[in-house]
DNA sequence: GATATGATTCGATAATTCTCGAATTATGGA
DNA sequence: TCCATAATTCGAGAATTATCGAATCATATC
């Protein structure tokens, strides 16, 4: 009861997944390019999905060594369908989540295999650099 | 932007904090009514509520020595009437919730003075004990 | 089977946060 | 003006959490 909603709003409470409930709504992803875009550690990644997916926000698939994270239809959690409402509906123009969108779209320009071999030196020279400190003064 | 979503989430992430939220469905209350029912110190009362304040989901008047609290009708945080929105429509069967609610029937029926001087002991005996223990083996 | 790779789990550290008692502020009444 | 009381702020301790590197697990390929 309260505290199944207490952990979808603790899951909701944090920058880092709010971005990555947002990635997710254009489709899945797999976890090598959710890393990508946010610039995380694996690691740190790893335990946000499954924050998320505990949650009921999130539902996994396994496709050979990829794992892709999409958001979840059905939810175990009751309250689930609505936070994720919630977030869907906000945010459409922060701009960090509007740079993640446009980092996504430079992902999806990469097969997946050299993007989880190379992380962002796969990417177009620069592409990271508005996600996080801007260009040369 | 995400931050200020980041701000209201987190209010609404504690369990102690969504009490507050369910209590004030029912109308504004003052400070040691709130805490009466919780069974928290007031300071940490006061903290929580100064948190939902900053988030937007609450406003605050002050009558001579007591100081009431409501829920929110306009806000500064263009995200806090979903997230009222969400919570009024959530958790009215949550056991917790219930019991706080039977434990504000009676505080209700104290005067402020009296409840604000005498905190539980103002209620009729054993009153509380819903709140957290249960009664004798 | 052995090896390489993507993802998860483990262990540790730094930063937040919840909670309380004590000190402070604000208001009303003697 | 001085005291009593309701609420807030301050300071500290305990608990939770975000993050990372290292170790482990799972799958595919040779």
């Amino acid at each position: 009861m309260i505290e199944t909603f207490e952990t979808v709003a603790k899951a909701v409470a944090d920058p880092s997944r709010v971005r990555i409930l947002k990635l997710l709504e254009g489709g899945e992803l797999c976890v090598c390019q959710i890393t990508t875009v946010l610039g995380l550690a694996t690691a740190t990644i790893s335990k946000h999905l499954a924050a998320l997916k505990v949650a009921g926000l999130l539902q996994q698939r396994r496709d050979g060594k990829w794992v892709y994270y999409r958001l979840a239809e059905r939810g175990l959690n009751a309250y689930a369908p609505q936070f994720l409402a919630m977030v869907k509906a906000s945010l459409a123009d922060d701009p960090t989540v509007a740079g993640d969108r446009r980092l996504l779209a430079m992902v999806n320009e990469v097969p997946v295999q050299v993007l989880c071999d190379q992380g962002r030196a796969a990417l177009p020279a620069g592409a990271a650099s508005q996600a996080c400190c801007g260009g040369p003064p």
